[in-house]
DNA sequence: AGATTTATTATGCAAGTGTATAACAATCTT
DNA sequence: AAGATTGTTATACACTTGCATAATAAATCT
């Protein structure tokens, strides 16, 4: 029997479901699943429990909401990269590889993001389905350029082998981007791109890190 | 003020901390910490929750005891492959790689605990200090490993060159491993393992894959 | 302008959590 | 064998969690 009820502003459904998914990306960063409870992120947007159920059917909903945004708007920055022109096939892969192993793909809080939706890929199949979609845009873009780069140089580049540089040069990436955030001291300012580089380089015989941008 | 207690074993305090500390695993890897609650371990190890607090000082302490376990035995699994006689350093270095890609290290469940602990590094010291222990020490054997396998074959191997190999190649292994588990239907039984070490192999310019072991 | 719908709040609730404590049982000491 | 110590149980507690509900404010519709 609530009694008195305060003024309000009443914003778009739009900004409050991104604030929401926000608010909750920004929590389970810093102190994971349990951190990110119902309260704390209606108090981080200025909301309150119930508008948090009245935009999202339960938590877990907004959960996997928000990590799903992140997840696809991840890799989705790195071909923001490819936008511009580049002299060679070769400058194009070396900025994609350079793009995924640098902020603000290979942020910080990333790690502890990316580590929370591993948890729920093998419970929870809609994040299942997000991992899929999302790893394998990833890699057939890689592939892309990979095979491009390879064609430029009259170097053998049928599929199955490019589907095998892909995927090797897709682990690289994987490998040494969350290295660098769970040992911040352990590596030199740009240490993890430049081997990142060398790796992708070698393993597809071209020297991208001396091709440069 | 209770009545009445039952009847129980007495076990070791070696063994009992041992079935709390497995149970704390299972559970972790199986649901997350939101699973991992202290009257499931209990209940899981045939135990009472006032046992997990009399082996523990707190819950923290035991799921991070737990983790601490695991990532010690599991970069300790690897090199006890090395302990058998190998007729040349690649094959050694091949034995190495592989076993890192395939079970009983990479094990299905063992993405979800490194994710669980992936999540506390950034957040408990203590863990961050296993993670690092077990990093280096892990990427240092590979190192050595690998400086012994150019060096039989007259190639250059000094130090910086070789630390950066050996951050490559862990790189490679921990990037292609989680994928493995996390796409299980993504990739043929043994591709991934061939795929590290065709990887490893060609960063240093040694053709492991056709050594064999 | 009045009615209706939708967004937002305040409050309540049942379930589950980690932790604390005291009684009891098993083992060890002497 | 009696006492001291430590492992083990049962129970209680304070707290937090996600979720539900009813009242109220803001907007929309006619």
């Amino acid at each position: 029997m609530p009694q008195i009820c305060r003024k309000h502003y009443r914003q778009t459904p739009h900004d409050r479901r991104q604030a929401l998914t926000d608010a909750t990306l920004n929590l389970l960063a810093k102190g994971g699943p349990e951190a990110a409870t119902v309260r704390l992120i209606a108090q981080k947007t200025a909301a309150t429990q119930g508008l948090v159920r009245h935009y999202f059917s339960a938590k877990d909903d907004l959960v996997a909401t928000a990590y799903e945004q992140y997840m696809t708007r991840i890799p989705a920055a790195t071909p923001a990269v490819l936008e511009q022109s580049f002299h060679s096939h070769s400058a194009r892969l070396t900025a994609f590889v350079t793009a995924a192993l640098t902020p603000p793909v290979s942020e910080p809080r990333g790690v502890g993001l990316w580590a929370g939706f591993l948890y729920m890929i093998h419970s929870i199949p809609r994040m299942q389905a997000v991992h899929a979609k999302t790893y394998w845009t990833f890699r057939d873009r890689l592939e892309g350029l990979i095979v491009a780069a390879l064609q430029a140089r009259d170097l053998p580049h049928e599929t199955p082998l490019s589907r095998r540089f892909a995927t090797a040069c897709n682990g690289v990436i994987d490998g040494l981007w969350p290295e660098g955030s769970a040992l911040p001291d352990g590596f030199d300012k740009d240490e993890l791109p430049e081997i990142g580089l060398q790796s992708v380089g070698v393993m597809i015989d071209l020297n991208l890190y001396k091709t440069g941008i």
